[in-house]
DNA sequence: ACAATAGTGTCTATGAGACATTATTGC
DNA sequence: GCAATAATGTCTCATAGACACTATTGT
């Protein structure tokens, strides 16, 4: 945006006058919904809080916007703060924004969520206000009582990311620099929950113009089984045609 | 989600004395991007403001949260007050949330859009903080100068409508309770601006399950051509298989 | 009669999915 | 040797897209 200009000098007087104070107050949080893979699991990353309210339970890493970022600074910052990631080294976008009147007992707190996905790699480190910091499988996380709204918030976390997989790179996130197509595969069946035919995942993901391509470095060796060709992320924004879960065409062949 | 309980006394005190003030000042508003189609162009609702800042510039309409509001509570008062639409008259979800430190010169103002999507009905009706409503085709607006960052927040519904005509049943959000095939290949036709072919559509979309019904009521004439057979929205939330945007598949296919 | 639309049928290319097959590794 | 994985090939079925064709309306 480029900077605003008054027009005359009554707006300019108006504005040297305004008293944001009129307005009831509203604090603003930016909260952080990293998921990672783990052993083979999808994990996300939560604190303990250490003050209150909920003082003791798990909730996500977030805190207050800050007077001069935008939320999406305050998103990465809280990254930085918690597993010492920088800007640019995961993938991050907006995931949505949460503003029930009653969702926070002090006072009326909105809350912008950022949906955070990033390779294994980063050791949680707990932050200031956080008295730990933990992965967990999201997949154990039914019976915790998490903080404030945050058990809704993952689920729509979840439900995005498993999303955004059929349609866009976004499985790469996941994965380190270089990955092999098995590796893709595995965060596939690992976020849609599905197992996926190696085959045919493969001639798939190398049909798609932008998907993938192939690394310089030659192969990699692991466990049993040949060596596998690795690649690195192409520069496709989108996926077309998308890949798409087999979850929901079998759901959705039942209900005609 | 539940009231909250404070777990101990020194909780209660906590939550008694906490003071919101110490907190920068953010307003939060709520903008809404009202979508439509008429004479066959896709059309945003603006309003002219008539008040500082950007006085006399169109703008989404919109207003401040309401305290004891979630943020789609307002986004349908601001719909009600602009349009007369009632709550379930019209498809709202939020689009995303804008946060740029000088995106108004006031004062921090965190602005939380949401997108709505309805039949061409509804005439809309000057509110209070605005001197005038006006539907605009969306072809036209390039050279508007708009308020605020309210350019960029009516791109983003754009493409999130555009986008989500491929996989949910949303078109239907822009025809009447019933409509023919035609009307709803002309709404894709508008939004994704493209031609479709009228016999591989119809095909198409009977196809997908829950995506139509045949209505009760018979056909449907109006101007030369055959009476058409008239459907009602089907049950589905999503559309499997999706239909693919033409203009998708054209430009991923030259950039392999 | 003519133009425009509704609706059906047909052909082809492509992609998804199921599955077999061969090659290469660690144990 | 054996189990596990990588990579390629084959077959079938469903679908998308192009397009021809008929039927029914308003003008």
């Amino acid at each position: 945006m480029s900077k605003y200009i008054p027009a005359s000098q009554e707006e300019k007087d108006f504005l040297a006058s305004y008293d944001p104070a009129k307005f009831a107050p509203v604090a603003v949080t930016v909260d952080v919904v990293l998921l990672t893979i783990r052993d083979g699991q999808l994990c996300v990353l939560l604190v303990r809080r250490g003050g209150y309210p909920y003082k003791g339970r798990w909730a996500l890493p977030g805190g207050f916007l800050s007077s001069r970022e935008d939320a999406e600074t305050s998103a990465w910052r809280e990254l930085a703060e918690e597993t010492g990631i920088e800007r640019g080294d995961a993938h991050l976008e907006q995931l949505g924004t949460y503003t029930a009147p009653d969702r926070d007992p002090r006072t009326r707190v909105v809350s912008i969520a950022y949906l955070a996905l990033l390779p294994d790699v980063a050791a949680p480190t707990a932050g200031d206000d956080a008295a730990d910091a933990e992965f967990f499988p999201v997949a154990n996380l039914r019976s915790a009582k998490l903080a404030f709204d945050h058990d809704q918030i993952i689920k729509d976390g979840l439900e995005r990311a498993a999303s955004k997989l059929e349609y866009t790179p976004l499985a790469t996130a996941f994965c380190g620099p270089v990955f092999t197509i098995s590796d893709l595969r595995r965060v596939y069946e690992t976020v849609w929950q599905n197992d996926l035919d190696p085959a045919n995942f493969r001639r798939k993901v190398l049909s798609v113009p932008g998907f993938v391509q192939p690394a310089a470095a030659a192969t990699r060796r692991g466990g049993p089984g040949a060596p596998a060709a690795v690649y690195v992320p192409g520069t496709a924004a989108l996926l077309h045609p998308p890949l798409l879960r087999p979850s929901l065409r079998a759901k959705l062949k039942d209900t005609p």
